[in-house]
DNA sequence: GTGAAAGCGCTAACAA
DNA sequence: TTGTTAGCGCTTTCAC
């Protein structure tokens, strides 16, 4: 049992090809009845004219950019997709976005879903693992396809548009160790994520550039949901004696961070007097939260704006263009939850 | 200048369409001399294959579901898209996501793109405001397009899967008044928003089925976002003599309430001890704030499956069925903002 | 290994 | 008002 096409239609209804098809396509051309009679066969027949072949005459105007993120139920990614709605639509294009869920497979998936539909060029942010594929973003290249990896992958020479997630870290743990911290310590992201590895580098790197000493004792393992800081949070610092609690902590991301101010609120220790809190990301409710989190800013708007911005240059070109790489810096924002200690 | 075609290749690069189109796919049955001039050739012209024609040829075996959301930026509607996404995926379906940013022309563009590119059906949170157009959606229909709308639209008979926002809010009014409040009011969503608009007359409503009587001074326009609610409820609670007080306020959603709870925080004003208040949504954040909010919950993610059930129901359906309308209930979740004054 | 030719399902002239 | 026909840009036999 094959899909029907226009063709079956027409037999059924006692017509040609050409007048199913103008009544799919609202032509006044043709009698009412006739249109109505087409219709009702339509309908028997649960016939859904085929959008490729439609399409296929008359050359395309239309404009589309597709996004691959990784988690759909995340702050992180939905202002970075925001970024990029906004400079794409003010080009001309609509946005697809879709979520590969961190699951190369996924990724593999939809890459090839957006050319396959003709969406015109894409913006990945990649799932990066252990034995990471690459393949499908060869495959992406073989095709001209235009694309922007929100990171770094090793193995391909390709567009990239990222944050520097280590100076990220680092600029965090200076700032603390300038204002007279010391015993600072890291609740530490997924064991797999890559941006947690290059948080913990950055972490690592300050201690490297400064009078403190490293230990791995500092790394505390953690995760990236509120739960993940809260419990962490609640247990850390249950088992530790009041005298002996660090003097800072430095989190993955901003939603562990708000997670640990949570537990911490209630253990009754205060913040910032007792501990001091950084999160990494300035998501909006940060600046909200009681007390307002510090936190280093990620630029996602501009993130996404100018991954945005080279993926429709590349899209445009006539010529294929040379690949371009971009790192946007993040910048430290001071509020409530870290205090000055040398003043 | 039109755009160059497998054609214009091969004669480029002195082969034949069909050899082209095995370099294309990657066919091992190609010399790698040929296949490497070809790619150059590919290269220098930057020609990118069209995704619509290489599928044209063999049926479709592809799944794939959009939806079309107003705010990319709300969890409202990405925890929607993530309960729609759990029932897609686990039926082999890949979910592309577009927003309309609340503009009737977006929402057609998209909703023609996805017929156009062959995604199998739509799930739409519709535009609706005072001059609604839905030709679109008849569009749609003529097609036999399959799609389930978030929301009921006079004048077209469609799938529907929706939630009753008239109850949401006057279960919250009713739990109120039974806990002993009087000198309720509330904190209005956005003028042109159905929702803001339904969940007025819930408010209303719940006064009409109790003995305390409503007044339109009860209504306070307010907004949708988080700084809307903060300085709405700055401005109103500095106006009032703190003995006039409302006992309470129902808000639109969650975000204002978070944000007029961060107003009496910074005014000093004890909530719930002096003022109670009720959200609506039930947003993740909700329950981790503090004081964690009482909110009526909506059930976005069984709302969202739901529709995706419909949905591919009717993709995958021989026949054409039958329109469905379901409307889902919402539940009130009591939390740190509310007290039970008759206890 | 490669080329020639026959479609894929539809649209758009043009005849009738 | 409707039917006929020639493509759209690619894939896919099947000869050569």
């Amino acid at each position: 049992m094959k899909k029907s096409t226009i063709q079956d239609v027409a037999e059924q209804a006692g017509v040609s090809k050409g007048t199913v098809s103008a009544v799919i396509n609202g032509k006044a051309t043709v009698k009412a009845s006739t249109r109505e009679h087409v219709r009702e066969v339509m309908k028997a027949m649960n016939f859904r004219p085929k959008g490729q072949a439609r399409n296929l005459k008359g050359r395309q105007i239309e404009r589309t950019v597709g996004i691959i993120i990784r988690e759909l139920d995340n702050p992180f990614y939905t202002a970075l997709a925001t970024g990029i709605k906004k400079y794409a639509n003010e080009k001309g294009y609509v946005e697809f976005i879709a979520s590969s869920e961190a699951d190369q497979q996924n990724e593999e998936t939809i890459s090839q879903l957006f050319a396959s539909k003709d969406v015109k060029g894409a913006i990945i942010a990649p799932v990066i693992n252990e034995n990471i594929e690459i393949e499908h973003l060869f495959r992406l290249k073989l095709l001209n396809y235009p694309f922007v990896l929100l990171k770094e992958v090793q193995g391909i020479h390709a567009n990239v548009v990222s944050i520097n997630n280590l100076e990220a870290t680092k600029l965090a743990v200076r700032y603390l160790m300038e204002t007279g911290h010391t015993d600072i310590i890291h609740f530490a992201g997924p064991e797999l994520s890559s941006h947690a590895h290059e948080r913990i580098n950055g972490f690592r790197q300050a201690f490297s550039e400064s009078t403190q000493i490293f230990s791995d004792s500092m790394l505390v393992p953690c995760g990236s949901q509120f739960q993940d800081g809260f419990e962490t949070g609640i247990d850390f610092f249950k088992r530790v004696d009041p005298k002996r609690f660090p003097m800072a902590v430095v989190c993955f991301n901003d939603v562990i961070a708000l997670g640990l101010s949570s537990a911490l609120h209630q253990l009754k220790i205060d913040v910032p007097n007792q501990v001091s809190i950084v999160g990494n990301d300035d998501i909006e409710i940060a600046k909200h939260w009681s007390p307002a989190l510090t936190t280093v800013h990620t630029p996602l708007h501009e993130l996404g704006m100018k991954a945005a911005e080279v993926l429709i240059r590349h899209i445009e070109a006539d010529q294929i263009l040379p690949v371009e790489n971009h790192v946007l810096d993040s910048e430290l924002k001071i509020r409530e939850t870290t205090l000055d200690l040398t003043k």
